[in-house]
RNA sequence: GUGAGUGUAGCUCAGUCGGUAGAGCACCAGGUUGUGGCCCUGGUGGCCGUGGGUUCGAGUCCCAUCACUCACCCCA
């Protein structure tokens, strides 16, 4: 019997992982401080299912992105029906089934795992668009999948956590974006973050100042976005490749290369009248971005954290306008937090278009991160009184039951051993290896001691930090144990 | 999707020139049947990722495959 059964692996699907408590408990401890700031912000909770039908997700975040969503198999008739046309198409093709393979794989998909938790948040504004208030603030906190080759901080699922305004084109939503991650991540202590901002449409109108057409636009973003990670002369040679022009990069390295803190006045005005000078004249961004930066600084963001980023792309092909990301003091992790606005993007599933703006945190890298850096404790999850029962019969577990109800009725965590019987050595230390704090021990000794008032109920109390051990009145134990 | 590295006990890893497996930790039992952490003794536990090949003989050499890790790509 045994030998015939093939061992299953216990692992999870690759970049998926299982949180076990000791993990879990701090990853919470983020998510309420999250939840706690979203609301503070005036934002609502959305819940919106796991999958999508395939036409909602497709064609949103680029041809890159669509590669990564997981496509789910149709069911039944219809894919027996599905399968049926597939294998008739192939009887005509010489080059067999090979060259057919993404027709058959969308051919035979109806449905997908989100990839992300603004398209959902599209289609329900569009969906719901009368019954909702306006402009509509959510917060949603969910496990998107992406059929990526994991590696450090990147996973096939994980969680986001999503803030979003819809309704509104006003650029005071924006900072109320940018302003709320800050809070944010200022909660969490986080150690060295910046927000680097950028506009869709600037890198628009700097792409086409450098000669290339609106088809080359991805391209362009995709190579200036390198910058940092290859320099000039990487991001020249990257962008001959994709056939962008290079003529007037020397010029563009003069603007992309300045890191301007907004707070820094002067270097920002005048990096803005050198980027209006490339391009010939005034762009509607860079009033945007003005209009932005002197917004945040009204409102009071703190010193030498937000900052222009002229290299910053952002890969999702649904934004419009300005675009930020978070990025910490450890670049391989990648960025932390990204967003930015989409008007166009609710359109897609409505007749009218409606403007948006929101945000994305990456809770599993910014909880690895604060992690490394021992910034989130590890809480005990375990009771606070284990009940060591030595009699092992009747009497005894009527009297463990007493003190037990007594113990919760105090808000005091306990639950009778389960070894009872074992030698009392053996109890305490596996109550001192499961990270139980206070044992008590119940015994002839303390059952003949029992009175008939409550209070008198005697109990042995041993703390194990240090093993201080007292034989006490229940209700002086319940004190003992809430003063730690 | 492309490239590199690693797969031996639950965990971290040894394993020489090819001769059918080892340590530490963990786990279980005992060292006075009502007192843990230290110490001592003993014990459980491995188809050496999987499948082929070379060989009298493979954890070790060769091929394939899978999984994990890292990097590219892209992103949170």
């Amino acid at each position: 019997m045994k030998q015939n059964k093939k061992q299953i692996k216990p692992a999870p699907p690759r970049g998926m992982r299982d949180h076990l408590p000791a993990q879990l408990r701090p990853r919470l401890q983020v998510v309420d401080k999250m939840v706690r700031i979203f609301e503070l912000y005036g934002f609502q909770p959305l819940e919106t299912p796991a999958m999508e039908r395939l036409e909602i997700l497709t064609g949103k975040y680029g041809d890159e992105g669509d590669k990564l969503i997981y496509k789910v198999l149709k069911r039944g008739d219809d894919l027996k029906r599905t399968l049926e046309e597939v294998l008739l198409l192939n009887q005509g093709s010489e080059t067999g089934p090979v060259g057919l393979t993404d027709q058959i794989s969308n051919a035979v998909s109806d449905l997908g795992l989100r990839y992300d938790l603004t398209v959902s948040l599209a289609r329900v504004v569009a969906q719901y668009a009368n019954e909702l208030p306006k402009p509509f603030k959510r917060y949603q906190i969910a496990s998107v999948w992406r059929a990526d080759r994991p590696q450090r901080g990147r996973f096939r699922e994980f969680i986001q956590c999503d803030v979003d305004i819809v309704g509104t084109d006003s650029i005071v939503a924006d900072a109320e974006i940018i302003l709320l991650v800050i809070d944010i991540f200022q909660e969490l202590d986080f150690p060295g973050f910046e927000v680097l901002v950028n506009h869709r449409r600037l890198l628009k109108a700097l792409s086409k100042a450098c000669g290339n057409t609106s088809d080359q636009f991805t391209n362009f973003c995709t190579a200036l976005d390198k910058l940092d990670k290859i320099g000039r002369d990487g991001v020249a040679k990257d962008m001959k490749e994709r056939g962008l022009e290079t003529t007037k990069l020397d010029e563009l390295w003069e603007l992309a290369d300045q890191r301007c803190y907004i707070e820094t006045k002067d270097e920002l005005n005048r990096l803005f009248q050198n980027i209006r000078a490339f391009l010939g004249g005034d762009d509607e961004s860079l009033v945007q971005l003005e209009e932005l930066f002197k917004l945040l600084e009204n409102l009071g963001i703190p010193d030498s954290i937000v900052r222009f980023d002229q290299a910053l792309a952002r890969g999702l092909d649904y934004y419009t306008g300005p675009v930020f990301e978070v990025v910490g003091s450890d670049p391989s992790i990648g960025s932390l937090c990204g967003g930015g606005r989409y008007d166009e993007l609710v359109g897609m599933f409505s007749k009218q278009s409606i403007p948006a703006v929101g945000t994305s945190f990456g809770l599993e890298r910014i909880v690895e991160v604060l992690n490394d850096k021992g910034l989130l404790e590890a809480e005990n999850a375990s009771v606070d009184v284990e009940i060591i029962d030595l009699l092992n019969n009747e009497l005894g577990a009527a009297f463990c039951g007493r003190v037990m109800k007594i113990l919760k009725h105090n808000g005091i965590s306990c639950e009778l051993g389960y070894d009872r019987g074992k030698k009392t050595g053996k109890q305490i230390k596996n109550a001192d290896k499961n990270g139980i704090p206070y044992v008590v021990i119940i015994g002839e000794d303390e059952i003949n001691q029992k009175h008939v008032e409550i209070d008198d109920i005697i109990v042995t109390a041993k703390r194990l930090s240090d093993g201080e051990q007292k034989r006490l009145g229940i209700i002086e134990f319940v004190n003992w144990v809430k003063e730690q």
